[in-house]
DNA sequence: TATGAATGAGTTTTCATTCAT
DNA sequence: TATGAATGAAAACTCATTCAT
């Protein structure tokens, strides 16, 4: 299928750049492979002969399948919290279904990025050290923290928190909506018959429709709030 | 050759309805189990077990393991939204917040419906025939259907099917914050930690005020659009 | 593929000769299905439905499906003794090559015998009990004893008690050639390469040719050993 | 995840040689289990238990059971023909009785073969690939042709092409004969009885017999159309 | 560092047979 | 007799991970 990329190359990474350097392709090829396979069908003998590696190779720089996804996913949120910044900068106040259209658009350049959250709750975090744990917690919290703070310039409605709060519930709803615009194959197939196209989802409509009316309706109950305290 | 070693049989469900009684324990069984295990560690010979059946019995009744827990999901959305047809009934018009407190309310009715849901998209639409897969959206679409046309009464503003595409989005949300508060143990442990029990949902809480404000912002951003045509 | 005939019938069968036709029914099923299925993927289950019988039915006049099997393939090879015994008895006298051949056409007119042989020693053989050992061959030793007489009247060089030793390797042969002219789907689409079609065996000209040498053989080695004993 | 708890690692096969030797330790285990116990009762675990390996490890050298019994098999036909070529070379002309003597003295040599040629029908090719099949066959044809071709040297008689073909009868019938005289337990208990003792078959006494008779009878044969064309 | 041979835990599903009805 | 719901034993194979080289 996918024909083998093995660069023979092989050398031995000993600097540290050499070896970051492996690391980021790794963690490439995982998640171009994983677009094409789910987590439990995408073998690490796979992926290691992807790469042009020795399976035992890859246990070099992750100490498991998970832990390696596990890190495939905090890059891929890495750069869409680093898109989202990007674009936020760019605003000195932003209404609602701007801030969604930002937030879509920031996700379509991560195309990975919601399948990867997909497997988070599912196996990774099933499937993880408490230290692994608590290492993408914080890295969740930094980068939430930083953004929130961001939202919270830019709708002044909202106070001090609840940025990341709100960036709690974009989290949920990007997972629950990745989730339904991603069907199985199978599921795929029964979705196109006539009567059941309606319960297709595409993922950038649907998710800023989504995040325009969560905002909108978290600002207005805001307001209200504010209005009749 | 094989010498089936009987040892205590258990009665023999012979009529319809003693069939039909003996299929829902089964989900029941499984229902309940699955609260306290995931999937993969919750075997069909446990299942059996609990029931007083032999596992083989299970399989009169149900093809597979993914085809009883796709029942087992479809029985508990069943319930959820009749729940919810009970409760919007009472109502001749509804405001956001009130909507998204009945909804919630009747969730929290199926506690172990978003556990259930979870596995829809990971685990059992990976794992079905194309047959199960059109028979579970089909009934869902019925569902949907119809409760999507008790919201367009209830919300002026919805414009016929649109109800029906707001409780996409209501799955959606459901799915995700579902799968955000219910992590699993060694997450939870990390998340009792107090620079990031921020990061912590309560399913409840988190789901009301998101749907309270996703169906605030839908609203408002129809009458925007009514309004200016 | 094969439609249920689904006799619905299913009258009891209170007579002795009732009994008898419906195990006969059972033994003719049996054999026209294992024309078409090995017998592991023929499934009493499929049997029964065959028959318009419950499965349990079936035990009530065959206690295993292996006795079930041993039952036709006795009745297979009492067919094709009886047919024997009338070709010959047509014969005062007769040379290796008529012998060879009135024993394959009696066996061209049962098909299914060949198959059922091959299922003997490796599956049924294995798994009956000792007593229905002793039954199946003291019934083989009967047949023989006697289709050995009338092959010892035909062939004046044989002495007693040869024709029964002669008939044991009939059977062999049968049994050896049956296989090689019965191969599986897989390894016959190997054997239509051109390079291969050699390895193709025709059940009755293979058969009658390896007969009729046995035959000539047979009794030349006699004659070798009655003219210099 | 899946936790492999080491215990103790038998010597790594790294070179190719190393690789040969085991896959052969494998076979050579596999071919004195099997005279053991039958194909369904020899688990592969505990064939990989008798040579110090893990079950994986077997998977490693052949992809299923099937495969590495039939690689088995071919080996020890290999061997048979390599026995047959070095007795044969060793005659300029040959009467049908020391062929047939020959011949069974190197099955003789070969004791494990005829039963893993009863395998071969009713199991092995059943469940192998089409790939697998043409192989072995491919490896018949070349034994077979090089044997047949030396048939036709030893017997005057045999056209070109004529001794292969005598050697798929001869193989038909070792594979019949070693059927027969190789009953399981059950049968062999009652073949003890008195009346039944004269089903009993020797291997090397009929199959000697019997190939005796086939070469005679086939020369015959080839003599008479010779004779009168 | 890199390799890849070796490890071994882990579980659904089938189907002949039984027996309550 | 007939039924068919219930039983439960049974085993090949995968693949993440390890570790000798």
């Amino acid at each position: 299928m996918t024909v083998a990329t093995q660069k023979r190359s092989t050398k031995r990474a000993r600097s540290v750049e050499a070896r970051a350097e492996r690391r980021d392709d790794i963690l490439s090829a995982a998640e171009r492979l994983f677009a094409e396979q789910r987590f439990s069908e995408l073998h690490m003998a796979r992926l290691a002969n992807e790469i042009g590696l020795a399976k035992g190779t890859l246990y070099l720089y992750f100490p498991s399948k998970e832990s390696l996804f596990l890190a495939a996913v905090q890059r891929s949120l890495d750069a869409w919290y680093a898109a989202i910044g990007g674009r936020l900068s760019r605003h000195a106040f932003i209404d609602p279904d701007a801030l969604a259209r930002e937030l879509t658009d920031a996700l379509v350049e991560q195309p990975r990025l919601t399948r990867l959250l997909a497997l988070l709750h599912t196996v990774l975090e099933q499937n993880i050290t408490e230290q692994d744990a608590v290492a993408f917690k914080a890295f969740l919290a930094r980068k939430m923290g930083r953004t929130g703070i961001e939202l919270e310039r830019l709708i002044p409605a909202l106070e001090p928190g609840q940025g990341a709060r709100l960036l709690l519930q974009v989290h949920a709803v990007v997972v629950g909506i990745g989730q339904a615009s991603d069907p199985s194959p199978v599921v795929n197939r029964a979705l196109e018959r006539p009567d059941l196209q309606h319960l297709q989802m595409d993922l950038p409509t649907e998710l800023c429709v989504a995040l325009s009316a969560l905002f909108r309706g978290f600002a207005a109950a805001l307001e209200a709030q504010g209005n009749t305290p």
